[in-house]
DNA sequence: AAGCGGAGCAACCGCAGGGAA
DNA sequence: GTTCCCTGCGGTTGCTCCGCT
């Protein structure tokens, strides 16, 4: 048996909202309180008076009749900002490489689009989603892939490990590099998060060890790596703060055509219980790092 | 003027997490 | 400990607008 739906999708309306239901659920919202706890959203169309699923009114509140939104188009600061905040944690394989490398799991807001949405007042995690695929990425991602393994692995490389043809990449933006972005913002999320700081046992990338594998500590596998073999990362947790996982560990290759450090998806719990990133090379508590080639073969 | 296709964006869908019962 | 309900999210769809032919 499955689930029972949220609402009578029948009796339902759907589809763009009028300006009299905008009205309705503005003026329900705005004297019955909006913060959803006084608010029941599936109880709320019938109190409102509308023929809406309650989802549908949420989500007409959340990206659209909330008065803080702010409509229009994106500027080129919140370019900047998306740009760089999807260059530090949009990346599906900068993100799998964070779980699986970096050990970075208490993190129920990470690599979402309403976290990139909560650095710019006023916008939606739809509006960031859609003008991130409508625009941005064309404008960002339209590029050929470059090797970054051919090239001088400096940060300015970033913009290549997605790649940015060299004449499209902003000057004064998201790839600007002249300082180390994302180690700073990983510190951030992580302070927050945990309220710890870097200690002798919390492991700094740089960026360039972020962005290009070959950088850190993963064994150049040579043109037999490509699809052939992975590298196994073992992550062993040692803090006192792990309720219920004792170690993981991430399959990784890295694509020599390129560059990029890839894994197969499996085996990563994105909701781990794990209360921080905390993690180290070759210290005494941790054994993280590669332990060896895998021929994936086998695995198969 | 009409038709077509692409871009932009609002809205929907289904899933997962978390809390209450 | 289990089940159910609600919320929040990312991915996707589909409608509307606009420019081009």
């Amino acid at each position: 048996m499955g689930r029972t739906p949220c609402c009578d999708k029948e009796n339902v309306k759907r589809g763009p909202w009028s300006p009299e239901e905008d009205a309705a659920l503005k003026s329900y919202l705005q004297s019955h309180g909006s913060d959803g706890t006084a608010s029941n959203w599936i109880h709320l169309p019938k109190k409102a008076g509308l023929r809406r699923c309650g989802k549908s009114c949420r989500l007409r509140w959340l990206n659209y009749l909330r008065p803080d939104i702010k409509h229009g188009g994106f500027t080129e600061e919140e370019d900047s900002i998306i740009c760089n905040l999807y260059n530090q944690m949009g990346s599906r394989q900068v993100f799998n490489y964070f779980l699986t490398y970096l050990h970075f799991f208490n993190s129920p807001n990470f690599l979402r689009w309403s976290v990139i949405a909560s650095y710019m007042p006023g916008r939606t995690d739809n509006d960031v989603k859609n003008y991130w695929n409508t625009k941005l990425k064309k404008k960002l991602l339209g590029g050929k892939i470059k090797n970054i393994s051919s090239k001088e692995p400096t940060i300015a490389n970033n913009a290549n490990f997605f790649g940015i043809p060299e004449a499209e990449k902003p000057q004064d933006s998201a790839f600007s590099t002249s300082e180390p972005q994302v180690p700073s913002t990983l510190q951030m999320l992580y302070d927050v998060n945990s309220g710890l700081s870097a200690d002798n046992q919390t492991m700094s990338l740089n960026p360039d060890q972020l962005y290009n594998p070959k950088l850190s500590g993963f064994p150049d596998l040579g043109a037999r790596s490509r699809r052939n073999y992975s590298t196994t990362v073992s992550l062993s947790q040692e803090g006192s703060s792990i309720s219920d996982s004792s170690s993981m560990a991430g399959n990784l290759y890295l694509d020599q055509d390129s560059g990029f450090l890839m894994d197969y998806g499996f085996g990563v719990a994105y909701d781990n219980n794990v209360n921080h990133y905390g993690m180290s090379f070759g210290d005494k508590t941790s054994e993280v790092g590669p332990t060896g080639c895998t021929d994936f073969g086998d695995f198969f």
